[in-house]
RNA sequence: GUGCCCGUGGCGCAACGGUAGCGCAAAGGACUUUUAAUCCUUAGGUUGUGGGUUCGAAUCCCACCGGGCACACCA
């Protein structure tokens, strides 16, 4: 910004700091302090009649004022809600009236009155006595059209917030999607646990981890891409039940639905397998769906979604054979590659058939998954932690459930085999030597728990975000987190 | 990272080659039941930054900064 730049909002607040002096000169103090509140603006609202002719103490944001010379209207905003201030300079006497002058739209005040309703019918609070609890300084974005500069919103959220009714929503929304997530699991005996969010060694997803360096250990730690190895050696360590519920970091781009720190949740239950684990993802979505939304039938960007258990299973290359009219049971890995060229799918030179039936369903599958469905039956060499099926080795017993065309969740029998777990790292480790950054590192602390014996467990991870996004009818993940990740500016 | 689009007073918008205008907010005034209050008056912008083309640039061109979307990357 240039210095010609500030002047003009340097004179706006010049006029408000003005303000603030004139009154702590009448012994109003700018910046008050403890306030007793009687009541929420939400709860006067709820509870008028029975309040009406009674005395109460609300707070909040005044947002609109309307000066009408002996009386003075103003709207004060308290948790999302508003109720209209009347105040009169015969119920309030000369001076707190007069002193009304040094109030701005986005003062916090709190006021004493009696709940009563005006001429025209609005619940208001007839102001008898008021205080200032904070003096703003800066100007409120615009009554009627609110703060649209998606910048400004993210950058300065809490403007997005005071103005935006719709945005506090949607994170009173997250924050039920969060609790209703944590009270499904705990009510089912799941123990919430805490793991390192500081890894030596980036495991448990294909990702590219964030570096950071611990200067007293002299070491470079990676910033977690995923919780689950130290989740499975709860397992080895007796917990048969955990979740932990935080954040994952991935050092990738940023998208519409990508943001490089994101909430996961990982469960895992020991002697259960993916099919105990579709159940428990499509009874949790339900659940939280209901909690949040009141339904388990949504509407998502105009898409009507019912979330309603049980969802279909459908085994990926099924998948692939219903929306591409590929088959590719039995075929060999020339034939595979050759099948994808023709749809117009670019794969590596040396893929396997597996490789190119998963690269085909990405690319061509996916967007049609609208309504709910577990995709199962993934193949090997992409699933570097999944048990192979007992009739199919080249299969693992994992499952991704799509909405939208979106992976919400990915899950599977745990791998328990510490030899077979040994050498799934090492074919990891090939990729990682062609270049392959997120191929998954070896973790010999990781083996040597396994080694010590894991029981079978199925396992889930759900990404929280997507799901808030669907609850809530977001369009992108930067509307469910309240600060997004932006580049840096300055003021 | 690539492509397309966007950046005008505090906020929301207009002007799209002729030298910047409106609404809200702000300041002064009138008004004791308004509610996007109303009415009168006033102030506020070298149009993201830096170059260029032109007699003349908010407008056209280039670079940079910031943002959005798509693709890529990525569970």
């Amino acid at each position: 910004m240039t210095e010609e730049h500030t002047v003009d909002i340097n004179d706006l607040i010049a006029v408000r700091m003005d303000k603030r002096r004139r009154l702590m000169e009448a012994g109003v103090p700018p910046y008050g302090g403890r306030f007793e509140r009687t009541h929420t603006v939400g709860q006067v609202l709820e509870r008028f009649d029975e309040l009406e002719g009674t005395a109460v103490r609300v707070a909040g944001r005044l947002r609109t004022i309307r000066r009408q010379g002996r009386v003075t209207f103003m709207d004060l905003q308290d948790g999302g809600r508003r109720i209209q201030l009347f105040c009169r300079i015969n119920t309030m006497g000369e001076e707190a009236y007069q002193r009304l002058e040094w109030l701005d739209i986005g003062d916090i005040v709190g006021v004493e009155g009696l709940v009563m309703r005006t001429r025209r019918g609005e619940e208001s609070v007839e102001v008898s006595r008021w205080e200032l609890l904070a003096k703003s300084l800066r100007p409120l974005p615009e009554k009627w059209h609110g703060l649209k500069d998606v910048e400004l919103r993210y950058r300065q959220r809490y403007l997005d917030l005071i103005v935006n009714p719709h945005v506090r929503d949607v994170f009173v929304a997250r924050s039920k999607t969060i609790a209703a997530i944590r009270r499904f699991l705990t009510d089912r005996d799941f123990l919430e646990v805490e793991t390192p969010v500081l890894h030596p060694i980036a495991g448990g997803a294909n990702a590219r981890p964030f570096v950071t360096y611990h200067n007293a250990l002299d070491m470079n730690l990676y910033m977690r891409i995923a919780p689950e190895l130290y989740l499975k050696r709860l397992l080895v360590g007796g917990f048969d039940k955990v979740f932990e519920l935080g954040r994952n970091f991935r050092n990738e781009g940023i998208s519409t639905r990508h943001n490089p720190e994101y909430t996961m949740v990982e469960v895992y239950e020991a002697y259960k397998d993916a099919r105990d684990m579709m159940e428990l993802t499509e009874q949790l979505f339900a659940y939280v769906a209901e909690q949040v939304t009141g339904g388990t039938k949504i509407v998502y960007q105009g898409h009507e979604i019912d979330l309603t258990p049980p969802w279909e299973r459908l085994p990926m290359i099924e998948a692939v054979r219903r929306y591409t009219g590929l088959d590719f049971h039995g075929k060999t890995p020339e034939e595979a590659r050759k099948m994808a060229a023709e749809k117009g799918v670019e794969v590596p030179q040396d893929a396997s058939v597996g490789a190119v039936v998963a690269e085909v369903f990405d690319e061509l599958v996916e967007d049609h998954l609208i309504q709910p469905v577990f995709i199962t039956d993934y193949p090997v060499e992409i699933s570097p932690l999944a048990k192979r099926k007992d009739d199919a080795p080249h299969l693992t017993d994992r499952f991704e459930p799509y909405i939208m065309g979106w992976e919400m969740a990915n899950g599977f029998s745990e791998l328990n085999d510490p030899v077979d777990q040994r050498e799934r790292f090492e074919r990891q480790m090939e990729q990682r030597a062609k270049g392959d950054e997120e191929a998954h590192m070896m973790d010999e602390d990781f083996l040597r728990a396994l080694e010590h014996g894991m029981p079978p467990a199925g396992g889930l991870g759900i990404g929280v975000d997507r799901l808030v996004m669907l609850l809530t009818d977001s369009p992108s993940i930067r509307d469910v987190l309240l600060f997004p990740h932006m580049r840096a500016r300055e003021l």
